[in-house]
DNA sequence: TATTGTTATACTCTATAACTATA
DNA sequence: TATAGTTATAGAGTATAACAATA
């Protein structure tokens, strides 16, 4: 179709650089598949993480995703007032706060699962079940942060 | 080693959950690899297109990198503030410029790519030349804009 | 002393809208 | 009218330093 062919370069070869356009797209398709629920990437995984650990804290939560601490505050207190997230005092470490999902939580959490499944489903049309398999196995190898 | 095992629920089945911890991860090493050179991911993927297509106007540099048109002039200027690359006007048309590395962005660019390659090395130990190549080829089958 | 949560702050990245000059 | 570059601006994401309360 043009005239010229344009190429990335030394870029081709590089995993980092086709990790992070593959990780831009499902990000912008992600925006768009969970639009109107008012959630976004972070969000979910804090929900999704307080889901299978219950009564875990903020901090541990943050570990886990590799947020910081400080900028966990404000990402807990947005679900909390919007009455996703319940954050109760634990006797134990008067410290930090046990984190739980409410019953409305859970229903968002889950509304955006069902999404998301729609999403991935999509993104990765191209790919067979054992391709799909075979990526998630290589990804998790090259993770590291609490992986 | 720790009495709870914590987990990531839902999230651990979700390619673009993977795909976004390996992307951080990546990115995290790579403001490491590239430490003192005052570069950054983007401005490198900038340079390495440019070189690969010279005399590329910023427009279609943005597209290819899905990087905004009005956020492409501050990272044009800060290349050609810093002598890497070269704006020239062309007669054919005058709206937009032709971009060049200069000899230093060259030596720049080099630089970057030398310290990226022992970067990509060391975070893709773990895998075997042929599986970093079926996930360079799985990746590249996911992405899409101007891919 | 170390840890949990917090505040304040700053820089990068990303996105939109509106302008100009050319085509 | 469409396109290339630009300006201004606002919202996210991410980073550091310093503080209070508790362990």
């Amino acid at each position: 179709m043009s005239r010229k062919t344009i190429s990335f370069g030394s870029l081709s070869p590089l995993v980092g650089f086709h990790l992070r356009r593959a990780s831009g797209e499902f990000a912008l398709d992600f925006r768009s598949a969970v639009e109107g629920t008012g959630m976004r990437q972070v969000l979910v995984g804090i929900l999704a993480v307080v889901e299978a650990n219950p009564g875990i804290n903020q901090g541990a939560v943050g570990k886990m995703l590799g947020i910081k601490r400080a900028n966990m505050v404000s990402l807990i207190n947005e679900l909390v007032e919007r009455g996703a997230l319940e954050r109760t005092m634990t006797p134990r470490d008067r410290r930090s706060f046990s984190l739980e999902l409410t019953v409305s939580g859970k229903a968002l959490l889950a509304e955006c699962m069902t999404r998301i499944a729609v999403h991935e489903k999509k993104l990765l049309a191209g790919l067979s079940d054992l391709e799909q398999q075979l990526l998630l196995n290589l990804l998790s190898r090259i993770e590291s942060p609490a992986g």
